[in-house]
DNA sequence: AGTGTTGCGATTGGATGCAATCGTGTCGTA
DNA sequence: TACGACACGATTGCATCCAATCGCAACACT
């Protein structure tokens, strides 16, 4: 999962797209942390392109929020500050309820299986990477009933630009907080079951607002983030 | 207000987005209906500039969701389906109720006597691209408070992936319609007024619904849109 | 007559090259 | 020693040029 390199192969027409993808799974694997700069070249280089899909790419990235650019100056990778990162948790608290009451009448006994399954795997893990690896996994298979494409992608983009900050958040939390987060999955399972998406969008809002109240809570997250495998 | 000719000063470093703006500008003006194609070099002719940054633009504008690019095919102004307008209107129904929150306390009373003249010139206006300048205008200014980056952005993106339905939804309303929509503004501006946040949330969320409603009962503005001043 | 195929024009995608701009280190001066 | 001006290297932005792909039309074949 940790974008290696893409090797050649440039036949298929879309190299920015291309390398728009690769980058961006860079960035939210945690290979460029934010505030860091993002140099053309390197990474023309690092994907076996010229600079103009590169930038292409940058631009792309840009309007999804991941990257910030300054004319004539560079691109870096984003940094939220606190105040915008609780500004997407709270676009969150009202998007992803609406998202899982689209996707809801869609899933089937099977679907819902596979959730719980991963709300099982998710308990027993420590492991950082596989916790956040599972957690997307397991909001995702619960949104992937929903064959819209407009709050998909907006959702998908809201995810990528808090990744850094959930990925620093979830080093924090202490064994109750986990706990929680674990019950909260298991009541969006059951609710789901039971059909009564109003009790699953309550709670996902509310899984959503308690991790926003958290990450308030350590404003040392949004000074100095730093991630290295 | 509808994109004229950029002419030349190539100087400031970042012809990119200013062909981004225009061209957004532009498709929301009507200029380019949906549906119809964008040639890469019809564009840089116009914005004199070359292919390049037309493409920048392009990648910038399908990641705002207003173009469709198809590989080594074309780009085409998106057409939404009504499912999908849909579900715009619905994320709008939650999101900006969010954004009026956001704004609501920091607006004065000069600000909100602005929003009390906007809805009056709206109530006498006949004129639709007129009808659709003042809307706009009393929207953005009920959310002007906000200093918010990430969501303010959201919401424009919205706005513009649905303006050429709105449009040709303005065309539709009867009277009686329309006194509902200048109704909805004054009560807004009551709220506010009275500090009741609340109050405010509930007839943004109830005004766009009605709209997404209506919307609905008129499916062939989805099946052929043109616009022509 | 209907259908599959092949060739050409038009358009997009990408690489290279050059001008403009920004950062930074150095030097000169008070 | 502290501060400002200047020049150079590094990087970005854009235009031009060439290759790849698609759409369309004419043609051949069953």
């Amino acid at each position: 999962m940790t974008a290696l390199s893409a090797s050649s192969g440039t036949r298929d027409g879309n190299a920015s797209v291309r390398v728009a993808d690769a980058l961006r799974d860079a960035i939210v694997a945690g290979d460029f942390p934010p505030g860091s700069r993002i140099r053309q070249e390197e990474i023309a280089e690092r994907f076996g392109a010229s600079r103009v899909p590169v930038r292409e790419a940058l631009k792309m990235l840009e309007a999804d929020g991941l990257v910030t650019l300054r004319a004539n100056a560079g691109a870096w990778v984003s940094r939220l500050s606190l105040d915008e990162c609780d500004e997407v948790y709270q676009t969150r608290e009202r998007v992803e309820p609406l998202l899982l009451r689209l996707s809801a009448p869609h899933l089937d006994a099977e679907a819902l299986d596979r959730l719980e399954r991963l709300a099982e795997q998710m308990a027993q893990t420590t492991e950082i990477e596989e916790f956040l690896r599972l957690d997307r996994d397991f909001h995702w298979s619960s949104y992937a009933g929903a064959d819209t494409l407009v709050l998909g992608d907006l959702v998908r983009r809201l995810w990528s630009t808090t990744q850094p900050y959930r990925r620093a958040y979830t080093r924090l939390i202490d064994a109750h907080s986990q706990r929680i987060v674990h019950d909260e999955h298991h009541m969006i399972v059951t609710a789901l079951r039971d059909g009564d998406i109003e009790a699953g969008e309550r709670v996902v809002e509310g899984h959503i607002r308690r991790t926003r109240r958290l990450l308030a809570q350590h404003p040392e997250v949004f000074t100095a983030a730093s991630t290295t495998p």
